[in-house]
DNA sequence: CAGCATCCTTCACGATACTG
DNA sequence: CAGTATCGTGAAGGATGCTG
């Protein structure tokens, strides 16, 4: 099975559209490339959930890092806060509609990750060889 | 004219496949979010640069750190670095396959960002907005 | 429970100077 | 030209304690 995502050639990004677009691409990629915001949505992917659900499942997370990951994401309207004001009080979180269409572009980059690490990590392994070996360089003069 | 991206359902980022993947799309996130990374890949997607065109053409970009995000897509597998050992000296950067192949969805992102552009900044304007007035909060106890 | 306040550490980025 | 080396800075992230 294969889920089709399609954008749009008129917003094709180039060296001119990137001037044009000003920082939008690298603001986009800043908050999206927070160490926790793709975790909190991928969690929120699957449904509404309470503060206290977050900071559970998200393993490793601070409650100081998901509230401010959180805020930034409400900030720019990708989930929204409900605020239930009982004792003890109850928070839920859920993705805004236009957090659900962010979830195509960004669920196919994760994916590509998945796909293509053992790609990466050949990659990385090569280097490092590179960098190990170096032979060719003071003997070139003798 | 629309361009279709397709990516494979098996590759579909759940709760249960993130944990499996460690933190794969945190690295390429990490990777790709750095400040410069992205307008980098641009403008090697039109063609190999050397390193002073780079430097030139990406305003606003020091030489170190233009050199370290290089080196650290270089490591990545992402582009290659030819040394032309005249005088003076003379590097020129491509895009390898791999790099090739992470412009689909990055670009995907990319133009996601610029096409909803004004949606975020909707969403920014009322959440401040919001802040602004808070109104109902103690007159609801009077 | 869902936070805010505070303090601390790390690190990406930036400015500057020097070199093969 | 294409770096490396060094120093400085701010912002992100983390640990802990307190509160409505």
């Amino acid at each position: 099975m294969v889920t089709p995502v399609t954008f749009k050639k008129s917003a094709e990004v180039t060296e001119e559209t990137c001037r044009e677009a000003g920082m939008t691409i690298a603001e986009l990629l800043g908050r999206v490339g927070g160490k926790w915001t793709i975790f909190v949505i991928i969690m929120l992917s699957e449904g509404p959930r309470r503060f206290s659900e977050l900071k559970r499942d998200i393993e490793g997370i601070s409650q100081k890092v998901l509230t401010s990951t959180l805020r930034d994401l409400e900030k720019d309207g990708f989930v929204t806060r409900k605020v239930t004001p009982s004792i003890p009080p109850r928070v839920d979180y859920a993705l805004t509609e236009l957090g659900q269409d962010l979830r195509g572009p960004l669920m196919a980059l994760s994916s590509w990750a998945v796909v293509n690490r053992n790609r990466v990590a050949a990659a990385r392994e090569a280097f490092e060889a590179r960098q190990t070996e170096e032979p060719a360089k003071i003997a070139y003069f003798r």
